[in-house]
RNA sequence: GGAGAGAUGGCCGAGUGGUCGAAGGCGGUCGCCUGCUAAGCGAUUAAGCGGGUACAAGCCUGCUUCGAGGGUUCAAAUCCCUCUCUCUCCGCCA
């Protein structure tokens, strides 16, 4: 969420940043109401203000003297138009907050100016693209020949876009997770949370997945409880209405948990293998920082997440996303693309993203800069470090032998009793 | 699921209709004192939204806020209703 008083004195900037990022909002219908606001605020307040001198009057007089029993007649008309005032002024609140939680976070100055995803820049890459000597297979089919993915009966016992593991899979999926847990919890400082999966309205809308993409969650009919996107949306929300100090912060959280997205419009995209499920695993990164702090915080975040890919010895690129492609409440973000083979292409593994104080607004999550000083919104951030079912893909077919079996990647080895490839029967051998 | 108790400032905790934005304590800050430390003394210390003044820090001022929402009343932390959460006991349960 913006700034009110930060919309009402730049208008133009909030104009540009939709148009760059292609949201529409009803800006116009918010500044007017913003200035009928104000006015309906000084006749209540004044209003009030008189209602509060009588009654303290009636109150040194004696309720029953006759002066009293004047003033309170007088009163009861002034309290009927008071309620009548503040009914409209809570309409009117209702009606801006609508608007001003639909408005987009106003993007980095560094951000690319374009469309969507040929705008977006690569800043970096590692490693080299895997060659290989045969063709290599798509890891669905890698994980059907290893029996290890199955697909057809995730499809009957829940749906489509559901996966089943076994096996070697299922221990390379709880592999990662631990893997990548230990890595930020050892290396990088953060301390490991374990959130609900469940989070209520509140939650997923100070992180900004409410109002605007209820369509994006699977919310749990008859109740007010949705199926969290991401670890971000618990893990970000702990603090919120919160006032921390400033010593406490930076603060890291890494947090794994199952993320469940209705993927509403995105029929007939990556309808095979594991790259968009219902339902996948994900180590997250989420930070509350100083906000002078937040840009270096996004490199070091970034970072953070590429390690779990250099590690693994993943080729990857970065991109820094242009404002098309940019999302609804970050100000910068970088995607981190990992080389799948099977597909020539990279894919996105990562997102890590500066939220300023767009979320922290939202949320109300506050520190204190110094002893007696007013508080201020943290800046947030937070990155997957990394999507864990898009991690299995890429190391299914950057790993991916001849014979068919597949390497394990050397930093996971002591999670496969050092075994060093997945093999056709399905289970570790070395 | 049933019964009961509770939710007050950074924390603890008083407060059953007006003198309450709220005693007292802890913690924090400033000052004094004590030749270190500790203790002691004094002062100060909630947030949001407006208005005024100032280059600004700030100062002055109005309104709102005692879990949330609604109601009664001239007036609500205080009375009534609904909801949420916490605790205790009972039931059920991986």
């Amino acid at each position: 969420m913006l700034d009110l008083k930060f919309v009402r004195e730049n208008p133009e900037i909030v104009r540009q940043a939709m148009a760059l990022k292609g949201e529409a909002g009803d800006l116009d219908g918010l500044l007017a109401r913003d200035a009928k606001r104000r006015d309906l605020l000084k006749e209540v307040e004044a209003l009030k203000q008189t209602r509060n001198r009588v009654s303290r009057e009636i109150g040194k007089a004696g309720a029953d003297s006759d002066a009293s029993r004047l003033q309170k007649d007088e009163m009861r008309e002034v309290s009927t138009r008071i309620k009548d005032l503040d009914d409209q002024l809570r309409l009117i609140d209702a009606a801006m907050e609508m608007i001003l939680l639909s408005l987009p976070n106003i993007p980095d100055a560094v951000v690319p100016h374009g469309k969507d995803e040929s705008a977006n820049v690569e800043v970096r890459s590692w490693g080299e693209p895997s060659k290989f000597t045969f063709t290599p297979l798509a890891h669905w089919d890698i994980g059907a020949n290893l029996d290890i993915i199955d697909f057809p009966r995730a499809g009957k016992i829940t749906g489509s876009r559901f996966a089943v593991y076994y096996g070697a899979g299922a221990r390379l999926e709880r592999a990662l997770i631990s893997f990548m847990l230990d890595l930020h919890t050892t290396e990088h400082g953060y301390r490991e949370v374990f959130p609900p999966f469940l989070v209520n309205a509140a939650s997923m809308t100070g992180t900004g997945q409410l109002p605007k993409f209820a369509d994006d969650a699977f919310r749990v009919e008859g109740t007010d409880l949705y199926l969290v996107p991401t670890a971000e949306v618990p893990v970000t929300n702990l603090h919120r209405d919160e006032i921390l100090e400033a010593e406490q912060l930076p603060i890291y959280y890494a947090a794994y948990s199952a993320c469940f997205r209705a993927e509403a419009g995105a029929h007939g995209r990556d309808t095979r293998g594991l790259i968009r499920q219902h339902q996948f695993n994900k180590v997250e990164l989420v930070k509350f920082v100083l906000p002078e702090t937040s840009d270096e915080e996004l490199e070091k975040l970034t970072g953070d997440a590429e390690k779990v890919l250099q590690l693994l010895e993943l080729p990857y690129r970065v991109m820094l996303m242009c404002s098309g492609d940019l999302g609804f409440a970050p100000a910068k973000k970088y995607d981190i693309e990992v080389w799948l083979p099977a597909a020539d292409t990279y894919r996105e593994i990562s997102s890590c993203s500066n939220f300023t104080d767009f979320q922290a607004r939202r949320a109300g999550i506050r520190y204190r800069p110094g002893v007696g000083k007013k508080a201020l919104f943290v800046h947030t951030l937070n990155g997957s470090g990394v999507a864990v079912g898009r991690t299995v893909a890429a190391i299914l077919e950057n790993y991916q032998q001849e014979d068919g079996s597949v390497m394990i990647p050397k930093v996971l080895r002591s999670y496969f009793h050092g075994h060093d490839r997945i093999t056709v029967s399905g289970s570790e051998s070395g």
